[in-house]
DNA sequence: CATAACATTCACGTACACGGGAAGGTTTTG
DNA sequence: CAAAACCTTCCCGTGTACGTGAATGTTATG
């Protein structure tokens, strides 16, 4: 499993202990049995933690949504009662909204730093390919002059 | 300064300890004095920690570049050797281009994920709309039926 | 079926990025 | 010019996110 997913074991305890992986099944000597959705689960939080830079709480609380998420879903697909299923909708929307949100602002501020730094590339280059032709210039005299 | 950048005092002398800002004047008692550059370099600073999620020690790598930038330039504007300008700007390049490469990595997968959140989003909008419609219905019953 | 190569749970240790208090000096304000 | 407000260095404390044994048990391999 760790090395599937780039962690450690040490952190895929951690994260067990912490509450953001349920607690995996167990063999008959105890050791610890992961399947599919547990590996997704795991690429999941090691995304939130290493490219949306979440910390561990914040992690749990998106994991927390999550499970409230699927626990709905049930409920969601036994109802007909239209007023019923728009509050579980509701409900998804508000969780999945917070994430989106904190996505967003994450985004909007590293793409105008990667903007301004890009810019700064492409002056770089720009320079860079004038510098060329000068010096190409200097190698090889104009015919005038 | 700490008003001004959102930072705590002790952040800020933090990040001079280790060399991220460069030695402020000090006054006759020994006050740090700041000027507009040092409220420019907080604010970046501030900007690859919490935007771009680096650390202390990459940031001093940033930083450093920055620097290194900002000495070569007197350089590049004193020679007139064209082989000398090429040589500069390479140097520039490459450093840019390495910041460059560390933020693209990471927009790419916060973009990725954020994606995929977004859809799930419109997803549960869509349902949503519909559940809406079905509630609308169920509340004034159709002509038909 | 021996043994290598894993795993388990404690428990303590650690790097990072600061927080917070003490003891003292400096600047600002009324 | 007194008092409040702020700064200085020094140094120990703290939360987070694990790392690293130790002692022990389990599974895989030739």
């Amino acid at each position: 499993m760790a090395e599937e997913t780039g962690l450690t074991p040490r952190s895929i305890r951690y994260y067990e202990e912490r509450g953001l992986l349920r607690p995996a099944g167990r063999s008959g000597g105890d050791y610890r049995l992961y399947d599919a959705s547990d590996l997704e689960q795991l690429r999941f939080i090691k995304g939130l933690r290493d490219d949306a830079g979440l910390s561990i709480a914040d992690i749990s609380q998106v994991v927390e949504d999550e499970e409230s998420r699927r626990r709905t879903r049930a409920a969601l697909e036994l109802t007909d009662d239209p007023a019923e299923r728009r509050r579980i909708l509701l409900e998804r929307l508000a969780s999945l909204e917070r994430l989106h949100g904190r996505l967003d602002a994450k985004l909007v501020r590293l793409r105008a730093m990667f903007e301004d730094v890009d810019a700064r590339r492409r002056r770089i280059q720009d320079l860079l390919s004038a510098s060329d032709q000068e010096l190409a210039a200097s190698l090889k005299p104009g015919p005038d002059r």
